[in-house]
DNA sequence: TTGAAAGCGCTAACAG
DNA sequence: CTGTTAGCGCTTTCAA
């Protein structure tokens, strides 16, 4: 590797000291009144030499990295990877790095990532947590880490956090299917089920076909293991066929497992939404290339991202983090074919 | 933010020196014959004072940041957020992090990263280039930069790369569309189409036809610009259709454009593929959950990840890099109903 | 078996 | 207007 050049090399090609050539690198000159003539030597020295700064070293000097560090529980779904998309945008436009890790929703593995990367002095982090409580994340703001929670959140969290209204959208779900005629109901929830999104939806979907008379046994919702949804959910569709009672609505609670479901009740020929109609929470582009369309709850990617950013830029600029802000998003339903049994 | 404790903080508080301190923790204290009752203290005051190192200062001081590159087009883009997520994994599990850009296919905002990424002194760079040719890449290469150019390759190039076959790959895909009984064949590229991986893809599919005796007049190969997939395909169907000639198959270059041909042809209610037959460089998930499914070149995302982070590690490891290693993989054609007009 | 000290490249007081 | 100097936290040679 052909040696990189450091400031202090430029400083002595030029016979200047190191402070000069610092502050005419970092638009500092004026304000401690360097010559413009030496500003202009240094700027062209700098070009000449193909300078480029050690950001390691500046930002062990200076404690700033420019980096943020990004966590979810996979990157190659597409919810997720839409989101580091825009933040990722966000990011470079304000001059950051992004550092995505992922977490299988393994609540060990996001705490050693996370301690990986404030090991890398991270300037901040957007995170949609596995963890079960707000313990953990009360530590690293009390710890003074500018954190965004993203996606999920907790109870008593005292750091900002960017969610959508799922209580709301899953109620519009029932809503929709009830009206829909649909009475036997099949939920598929990704665990772990103590995560606020889970949590939510699913009391937003039961609380609301309760109150209008449904049943809903324990054994109609199905908790998805994160690395295990083709057989869970392959399992599950044989346990109802099996004791012969099919439900005539799936409610799938996330991207990966509507699609899934689709997938499955197509091998098997069961018609939707005629036999069984099917809704997801979380859109995607493809739902509606599918056939039938599929229905679903549409998240504000975009809103999600931009919001989290700015809450996260706010906590790095002042150290003063007052009451955290708690940001719900509003959802939208998505009413496609495979949940319309009546033509409207 | 609690005051953070350094090595020298720990050989403080044991009355020891940072040497030690040092040596422990970096399990070099056998080799420099540190007592094992000295080395159990050690790690007990780490342990009881929650000493992490500061990755910045040691990467300062080693040159190694144990933080890879990762450039593509776009992160939300399935092909590459599979890529990235299986890389992040081998990653993880050898000590790295990853740091994650996305190019737009712009040339320029490639470069400011890689250079971005330079200056943050990360340890290797695993890259899908929308470069014109070899220069910059070679430039890298003297550099000393360990790096593999993954997707796209150049002819010239010094690093290695791992591609897969696409020139084989897309003339499966003519051979087959020309089997079921297509003549009139339209191709949607997404630019740059200097890119290798457009380029052979092209270039095998046409010499396929042209072969065969079929004709490929200049307006049947669509260039698509990346942020304009939707008006591109529309303007296309619309030109074909104004001027009474629609093709009876449609090639789509990457999933992201073939999944726009689907949804537009869906849209005018042109069946599908008796009318036209489609199919896809790209394999999705998906493309089996729609109507029809959408036959499609499936590319070893497993494969071309580990050989590429192998590739990297390699170069990492060695300074000495001699014959630079081009690995192309196999593709598959999986032919699903969007491209079977006979029912074979 | 352990310690002292230099130095990675940069920034920021402080001095002149 | 510009230079001197100290030091961020860590590793590593050399010395003891």
């Amino acid at each position: 590797m052909a040696k990189k050049i450091s400031l202090a090399d430029v400083a002595a090609s030029l016979g200047l000291s190191k402070t000069v050539v610092s502050m005419v690198k970092n638009g500092k000159a004026d304000s401690y009144g360097i010559s413009k003539e030496t500003q202009r030597r240094v700027l062209e020295r700098i070009d000449e030499m193909n300078y480029r700064p050690n950001a390691l070293a500046q930002g062990f000097r200076t404690g700033k990295t420019h980096t943020l560090g990004l966590i979810v529980s996979d990157i190659s779904n597409g919810f997720y990877s839409r989101i580091a998309r825009k933040l990722e945008d966000l990011a470079w436009q304000n001059g950051y790095n992004m550092v995505i890790c992922s977490t299988d929703e393994q609540v060990e593995k996001e705490q050693k990532q996370i301690e990986f990367l404030l090991d890398r002095q991270i300037d901040g982090l957007i995170i949609s947590s596995s963890q079960a409580d707000c313990n953990y994340a009360n530590k690293l703001m009390d710890a003074g880490v500018p954190i965004v929670f993203i996606d999920r959140t907790f109870p008593g969290l005292k750091s900002p956090s960017v969610s959508v209204n799922n209580e709301e959208g899953a109620r519009l779900v029932a809503l929709h299917l009830m009206d829909q005629g649909c009475t036997d109901f099949l939920v598929f929830a990704n665990s772990p089920v103590h995560m606020s999104s889970m949590d939510q939806r699913i009391r937003g979907f039961t609380n609301t076909i309760l109150e209008a008379g449904f049943c809903f046994p324990p054994n109609r919702l199905v908790v998805v293991p994160f690395s295990q949804v083709e057989e869970t959910v392959r399992n599950s569709l044989n346990d109802c066929w099996q004791s012969g009672r099919m439900p005539d609505a799936i409610f799938g609670l996330n991207n990966v497992i509507t699609a899934e479901v689709m997938n499955q009740l197509k091998n098997r020929s069961i018609s939707i939404p005629e036999e069984i109609a099917v809704i997801s929470f979380d859109d995607m582009a493809f739902f509606n290339l599918t056939q039938p369309s599929v229905s679903a709850v549409g998240q504000p990617i975009k809103q999600i991202s931009e919001t989290a950013f700015q809450l996260l830029i706010q906590q790095m600029n002042k150290h003063s983090t007052g009451e955290a802000v708690h940001v719900q998003l509003p959802v939208t339903l998505i009413a496609r074919e495979s949940s319309l049994k009546k033509s409207s």
